[in-house]
DNA sequence: GTTCGGCCCCTTTTT
DNA sequence: GGGGCCGAAC
């Protein structure tokens, strides 16, 4: 036994044994690191390192449990171990290290005991990677995952209890509209009316707060907003069917991972019991329920902590709410809040134009950035004439900046919206800059994925029926719009599924000719079924692109188009065999499972040395050496949708402009154009309001306003009356009538033509040269031919075929 | 029952 | 600029 005195004497050489153990941390990451009993809410800036922090967190807990922040002694502690500890904390005594790290650890967590929840399933597996780094096997057990597979996980288990099969399916938005599109059918709503879109969002809403279908019409009564009541019936209406197709769509997930949590005391005490330590990243970007999912499974024992940034909250159109980090204090009384602001990624000059411009924001936690580091270079403006010439200027710098011994990898160009990244992909293309792209059309999205997708998916949960519609005359197999109306109408009036009605098709005789064709379809899927359950997921594969016939209609026209999509269907194959390897317990249901919560992001490696594109909302939690945000301009960034008036949008758009900042580490470029080709329309944009509200000296390349054309006010002070909206009142540009203001004399080699000249193609005929413009080591030449119309050709390879008439 | 062409619409960010 | 949907023709 310690006297009071030892006993102190032992705590305190406890916590420096531990504290020791994380010395490559600051004093505030370090804190952090230790304080593992209790509520905790870190405020972590961008770039301060919070992800460092929480893995040895986790560490923390799973080697030490909570020493270092308890009174607790170990059992059987006296003198001696006492002795120990100060004798190896004196630093004379390396051998007593294996005894000093036992006497540190109280009650070590076992890695199941920790759930970290982390908003994309790539943050989870860097997690789980560098966990395992420090940890080695240890870490194996902890669940790392984003909330969507949380509660997946947690619903496969135990689903039933809410009445769904454990085999549901996942709906992502683009079934969940096609869905709903068909319930609007049905209930004879004008889809211009009430866009299903609009809908499903306010329906998205409803879950969020908790209100099923009749608790929200319940409360649309109130509002007696007719609008509102039509919405509840579609909502209603939308639910039985997914209920029916036993699928759940992305909000489903959590919504009803929270209500088995709340109405089984079984389910909920299990998940209390096992999690003691509970840890939640991007707290900003939680909606409510997550938020009461968090704090559900952490019911038990308390020990929650979130890591947030109120100003990188960028994810409010979803549902998410700051207030889930401004009210932590209140809901978790006396919990403990450390700061994190020290950044380590930025230079100076970028920190100071990122705190520059949030403080434009109202309403947030007070806090700023700070850097040891240097200044480092000022940012720049480029701007371009057109969203080629921004696209080239990009790609110009580039390669300027990389010169020949850089990554490509250290450089990102980050945009407001998928659409922008075409004429930069052209761009990088013609430079030959390897590229990589991140969101957009998905592979996943690709109509052949989805077909041979919806397959598997039959085969796995036959009630699935919006893609049973999807593939059961894919390829034709003669059962018509009409026959599957028939069979619809029948499985209605029965009770049954459309499943159920084509595999006894000849007991209906209104199927008739259809019957026999219904019924061949369903036992090719019912015996795949039965496969499934016997052979790999890729071999299952193998055999339904046979048996449906999918692989034979595409091989039977040798067209370009097939081709690709016989090149897809087999890309897939690829990422099932991936699956299998990767996975503990593969299984047809994980890797629809997988399919159906993977996003772009979670393929996207850093080590790969090439250029990276995304939108800024995709770069979260990323860093680069070099950053580009293209399309800084007013109507595009900040989006027009945001900008009728000074309020919540454009304060959200202003903290997705900080989370792009922030990105940079070394250097960061702003671009925007002067007229940009955007969804087929011309318009001309002011640059970003954030530009402004960056401090000039730190900004060079801001054009004088008095060297600016009339339409090309730098000024966003203008009253919004007179300001030209985007896409409407907009002076329009004809885009083949505009030409390039900058005719490059410098540059790789020297062009043969010039502004001016007459010209001959051999395959697109006479012509008159419209501009010359530098690209990388190439020009750009835009012609415009009697015959054909303006063509941009490269000049070297033009030169070939094109002389200079007399 | 299928195919093709044209028309019309949208067009933010994502699990 | 592109994708989805509808109607007309085969």
């Amino acid at each position: 036994m310690l006297t009071k005195e030892e006993a102190k004497r032992f705590l305190k050489a406890q916590r420096e044994y531990i504290a020791g153990c994380f010395g490559n941390l600051n004093d505030m990451q370090r804190e952090a690191v230790i304080s593992t009993e209790g509520p905790l809410l870190i405020l972590a800036g961008a770039g301060s390192g919070k992800t460092t922090a929480l893995v040895h967190r986790i560490a923390k807990i799973i080697r030490f449990g909570k020493g270092g922040d308890c009174e607790d002694l170990p059992a059987d502690v006296g003198p001696r171990e006492l002795d120990i500890l100060e004798r190896y904390l004196s630093g004379s005594c390396d051998e007593l290290q294996p005894e000093a790290e036992r006497l540190c650890a109280v009650m070590p967590a076992e890695p199941w005991q920790v759930i970290a929840i982390t908003f994309t399933n790539k943050a989870a597996n860097e997690m789980k990677e560098r966990l395992e780094s420090i940890l080695g096997d240890d870490a194996r057990g902890v669940w790392a995952s984003t909330f969507h597979s949380a509660c997946c996980r947690i619903l496969r288990k135990d689903a039933d209890l809410i009445g769904f099969g454990r085999d549901f399916t996942i709906y992502d938005s683009s079934d969940s509209e096609k869905l709903m599109k068909d319930v609007m059918k049905d209930l004879n709503l004008d889809e211009k009316a009430f866009q299903p879109r609009a809908v499903l969002s306010v329906i998205s809403r409803a879950k969020d707060e908790g209100k099923d279908p009749d608790a929200f019409e319940e409360y649309s009564a109130k509002t007696g907003d007719f609008r509102m009541a039509r919405i509840a019936k579609c909502y209603s209406a939308y639910q039985s069917r997914l209920r029916s197709n036993n699928a759940l769509d992305f909000d489903d997930i959590l919504f009803f991972a929270v209500k088995l949590l709340r109405e089984s005391e079984e389910v909920r005490t299990y998940y209390q019991r096992k999690f003691r330590y509970v840890l939640i990243d991007e707290y900003q970007d939680t909606n409510r329920t997550q938020y009461l999912f968090a704090s559900m499974l952490a019911g038990g024992y308390n020990n929650i902590c979130v890591v947030g940034d109120d100003d990188q909250s960028i994810y409010r159109f979803r549902g998410a709410t700051v207030e889930n980090i401004l009210s932590f204090e209140d809901r978790y009384k006396g919990c403990r809040v450390i700061k994190l602001e020290q950044n380590y990624r930025s230079t100076g000059n970028i920190l100071a134009a990122a705190n520059s411009l949030i403080k434009n924001n109202r309403s947030r936690k007070d806090k700023e950035l700070w850097t040891s580091g240097a200044e480092g270079e000022k940012l720049s403006l480029i701007v371009a004439d057109n969203q080629d010439e921004e696209a080239q200027r990009i790609a110009s710098k580039i390669i300027e900046l990389r010169g020949s011994t850089g990554k490509w990898s250290d450089f990102a160009v980050l945009y407001r919206m998928n659409a922008q990244s075409n004429s930069i992909e052209y761009a990088f293309k013609r430079n030959g800059i390897p590229y990589r792209v991140v969101g957009g059309m998905r592979f996943f999205d690709r109509a052949e994925i989805k077909d041979v997708l919806s397959y598997l998916c039959v085969i796995h949960n036959p009630s699935d029926t919006l893609r049973l519609l999807r593939v059961i005359n894919v390829p034709q197999r003669g059962i018509g719009a009409r026959s599957v109306e028939k069979a619809q109408s029948v499985a209605a009036a029965f009770g049954l599924s459309l499943f159920d009605v084509l595999r006894n098709a000849g007991k209906y005789r209104e199927l008739n000719s259809a019957a026999a064709k219904m019924m061949a379809f369903a036992s090719m899927i019912d015996e795949c079924t039965r496969l499934s359950c016997l052979v790999p997921v890729s071999e299952l594969y193998d055999i339904v692109l046979e048996k449906s016939g999918y692989v034979a209609a595409l091989s039977e026209k040798n067209i370009e188009e097939n081709v690709s999509r016989l090149e897809n269907v087999r890309e897939l194959k690829s990422n099932i065999i991936a699956y299998e390897s990767q996975s503990e317990e593969p299984s047809l249901a994980g890797f629809l499972e997988e399919v159906a919560l993977y996003t772009d992001l979670d393929n996207y490696d850093e080590g790969d040395d090439r250029a990276v594109m995304m939108t800024i909302h995709n770069a979260k939690g990323l860093e680069f050496g070099t950053v580009f945000v293209a399309g800084a301009e007013e109507g595009i960034f900040p989006n027009y949708r945001s900008l009728s008036e000074e309020g919540e949008d454009i304060q959200e758009e202003r903290r997705l402009c900080y989370v792009a900042i922030t990105r940079a580490k070394e250097r960061l470029f702003f671009t925007c154009a002067r007229r940009r080709l955007l969804f087929g329309r011309t318009t001309a944009n002011r640059p970003s309001r954030f530009l402004n509200e960056i401090p000039p000296e730190r900004l060079s390349g801001r054009p004088e306003v008095s060297s600016v054309r009339a339409n090309y006010n730098f000024d966003s002070d203008m009253p919004a009356a007179n300001r030209p909206e985007f896409g409407t009142a907009n002076r329009k540009v004809r885009h083949n009538t505009y030409i390039s203001q900058q005719t490059i004399k410098t540059g790789p080699g020297k062009a043969h033509f010039k502004k001016g000249d007459s010209v001959e193609h051999t395959a697109f005929g006479r012509g008159l040269v419209l501009s010359v413009t530098a690209m990388g080591n190439d020009f750009l030449l835009e012609v415009a031919f009697d015959n054909v119309g303006t063509k941009r050709l490269m000049h070297n390879t033009a030169s070939a075929f094109m002389k200079k008439l007399a």
